[in-house]
DNA sequence: CGACTGACACTAT
DNA sequence: TATAGTGCCAGTC
């Protein structure tokens, strides 16, 4: 049960890290917290911060900018109301402008 | 200890 | 270009 959750916690530290308004893939924050390989890891870890409402799950997105884990939210569009709701547009669970949102997390070497 | 699962990514056909 | 299959790592049964 996510106790130790050492490898979620990287991930949970890079998803907050996310600047409102912008998004990031698995694959990147995978890369960003040492688990280039990882990018499984991090949706499984996103699973567990329904745990931690401190993480903004709802910016993270595959490499398609597809809201794949919007199916894991609270029921239906909630992901994409709060994309939104940061001046992200989203059609059909489709970031819109991904790549220009897309925002590289950089851990910072002082956390 | 072995096998299955998972909000992905990449390569091959 | 689209679809299918495999690989990856970590966690749980």
């Amino acid at each position: 049960m996510a106790l130790q959750a050492n490898f979620f916690e990287r991930v949970y530290a890079v998803v907050r890290q996310i600047p409102e308004g912008r998004v990031t893939t698995y694959g990147a924050i995978a890369r960003a917290i040492g688990a280039a390989r990882s990018a499984r890891m991090v949706g499984y870890a996103m699973n567990a911060s329904h745990d931690d409402d401190t993480v903004p799950a709802h910016r993270v997105v595959n490499r398609n900018g597809l809201l794949t884990g919007k199916f894991h939210f609270d029921g239906t569009n909630l992901m994409q109301q709060l994309l939104e709701n940061e001046g992200i547009k989203v059609v059909d669970n489709k970031i819109v402008n991904f790549k220009e949102l897309l925002w590289e997390p950089t851990i910072q070497a002082g956390e």
